[in-house]
DNA sequence: TCACACACTTACGCGAACGTCAACGTCAAA
DNA sequence: TTTGACGTTGACGTTCGCGTAAGTGTGTGA
């Protein structure tokens, strides 16, 4: 969890660099893709609260697979809310299509657990020296199915043509 | 959802393209990659029910976020698991890494849904005409939080510094 | 005043995951 | 036999998301 700060805050660009654990690069990168929009204190960058939660949402677009300019419309939402109405419902149905397809990603993230916690199982079976469990092994049924995949070219049906 | 098939079921390239909405590139690509290895019928690839479980996998590690390489791992597992201790210790911890990532990342999805929701609720009611409603701005105040961030600069305080 | 840390801009580089030719083979239908 | 759809193998091109210098301030403590 990020902890939250006060509104008035301000933030230098190492500073939030550590906290979320990019490059400074990084951030600069977000800003001239016109992302994030910091004062300047001469050169220096200077962010704000509010700076922070758009990187914040910025990343966490990323780990859920967001390309940056996508990211980007979703940031630039006010802009797309002073539109008027020709910019607003193409955008309503992106964001409609989107969050489908997030909601098949919540799916696939579940399966993907599961699948990973079923080799975990097979894996750890194997190093106790033994052969997996019969449980283990339903669990696992998608891993064998591929590890076939693999077996079969070679220790299968000598000749199939 | 996938169908599934037959087990003695065989796919030309382009079935299975068209089924998973891929080019024949991404698969002869990943063949390249060694992640799948269809049998030949002359120099034409003939794809397998295992082969074909095996793209399933690939497909939706990729939109889970694996790296290529990182799936690849995962099809292996069978020769990790045959690879003795040594091999089969240091997997275990990578799977455990990333069901760790995975568990994080489900919680992202969610939150990412209730934005765009919280996102699209607003812009229906500006469709409408009306200032979003205080139930809406209570939802969306994550955008309202943005929305300043890009509009402090401009309409804000004149004076700052 | 010097050194040093840290910032800035500009610009080229890079790996991943394919796309896109180009040039060719093959098989069935016309 | 020609046409056309579909397949093959290189090999180079492209986009994304930064990394990595290179060169230049800017401020701060010894």
């Amino acid at each position: 969890m990020i902890k939250p700060v006060a509104p008035d805050s301000e933030f230098t660009i190492r500073e939030l660099a550590q906290e979320f654990d990019v490059t400074p690069r990084t951030l600069r990168f977000y800003e001239q893709k016109g992302m994030i929009t910091p004062t300047r204190r001469g050169a220096a960058r200077i962010y704000s609260a509010a700076d922070r939660a758009r990187i914040e949402l910025i990343l966490r677009g990323k780990r859920v697979g967001f390309a940056l300019d996508e990211i980007k419309e979703i940031l630039d939402l006010e802009a797309i809310d002073r539109g008027g109405r020709e910019r607003l419902e193409p955008a309503i149905e992106r964001f409609t299509a989107r969050i489908i397809v997030l909601e098949q990603q919540r799916e696939d993230v579940e399966r993907a657990i599961a699948e990973l916690q079923a080799g975990l199982a097979w894996m750890r079976e194997r190093l106790e020296d033994r052969t997996p469990s019969d449980d283990v092994r339903r669990r696992a049924r998608a891993f064998e199915a591929l590890a076939q995949a693999r077996l079969d070219p070679w220790s299968g049906a000598p000749s199939t043509g």
